[in-house]
DNA sequence: GTCTATATACAGATAGAC
DNA sequence: GTCTATCTGTATATAGAC
């Protein structure tokens, strides 16, 4: 059990807070396996008991540089009701992809995740899985709306279009982690992703 | 050193390829770190010990495994010269889509190399790369002639129409690995992926 | 070529002093 | 809360008999 702490967002004071903050950066460049509990304490300035006396064992460690991951993926859904579709489309793809940029490290590790599908952590395939869902779900809500309100085609297919969209924006992520020495950086093929589904859904 | 085998393709006779076999699989369903010697020694009945004698050491053990998946990725180019550049692409979507449904492990094993850009065996993204490399040229191309045949649009980006197809394709591969809850099964979502990319791409 | 036995290193986790 | 010292398991790799 140990003890716990009612502090939800984390004030940067605590040693165990410094604990998690390199934790959370360790996972994020080098994995779950080639981060040891050594390395955590090392480049937090503590011995690796005092990590596990914070966090019982490595699995919970990692479960809550994972928190602090996910934390920031948030999407103001009031911020797009007052914006046409097509426009709401692009505020989508923009926040998705601003997401990513600011979380490189944490994207990272999250694919590594769901590339192996592994065993243990087989809970945080959920959340990761869960976030998705919502992000295709809005995704979808305004394809709908739109081939409602007339400003979309009627043949367009909202549940497919959503997850078109949410896989180009996934594998141009696999392509910049891929090194890129395609010639074209990805807010090029963004923007083009914005212009193609667009003209696809417009009327 | 050790010793050097003049033996191209794999006589799936001898000891030696039946470790290798063993070896491929495993890396590919565990991944590199969660694949022990002596789990290779045991499914392929041997001992540990003669693994090494054969591979010297785990890298190269891996660099094999790896030479044996990457091998079957092979597009036969000529196969396409004979129909119009609509049914091109839509031959070369379902190629890629053929490959990653038989060779599911060894897909599942690059993601999860090119999601932590790891250290040691950097020669390998290396090789990955060059192999979307090609496949997305390969599409360039189809594009470009379309275009130059006047049955594709004037304005077409070929560079752009490619990588947005490849990074489609890459995306729907992921969201496979999440266990797909989303109610679509990727074959649907490549046929509407087939369907929107020509429906764009065509005069 | 193939084995058993062993060397060596390092991982996660615990005990207990302070 | 934080440390040092240690336990225990398992990994890669080597030595040497057959």
């Amino acid at each position: 059990m140990s003890q716990t702490r009612e502090s939800s967002s984390d004030q940067t004071g605590g040693t165990r807070d410094r604990i998690l903050i390199t934790a959370t950066r360790l996972f994020a460049e080098h994995g779950y396996d080639h981060t040891s509990l050594a390395q955590v304490g090392r480049e937090a300035h503590v011995s690796k008991a005092l990590v596990l006396w914070h966090f019982d064992s490595k699995a919970k460690l990692f479960r809550a540089a994972l928190g602090r991951t996910l934390e920031p993926f948030y999407i103001d859904v009031d911020d797009l009701k007052e914006l046409d579709e097509p426009t709401q489309i692009e505020r989508l793809i923009d926040l998705f992809y601003e997401f990513v940029r600011e979380n490189v490290y944490s994207v990272r590790f999250m694919l590594s995740l769901i590339a192996r599908g592994d065993k243990q952590p087989g809970e945080v395939i959920g959340r990761i899985s869960d976030l998705y869902g919502v992000f295709r779900q809005l995704l979808r809500d305004v394809i709908d709306r739109g081939r409602h309100s007339g400003r979309f085609r009627p043949d367009v297919r909202p549940p497919l279009d959503a997850a078109l969209i949410v896989a180009a924006l996934d594998g141009i992520l696999i392509e910049h982690f891929l090194g890129n020495q395609f010639p074209h950086d990805p807010s090029e093929l963004i923007a083009y992703l914005k212009r193609t589904a667009i003209d696809r859904l417009i009327a």
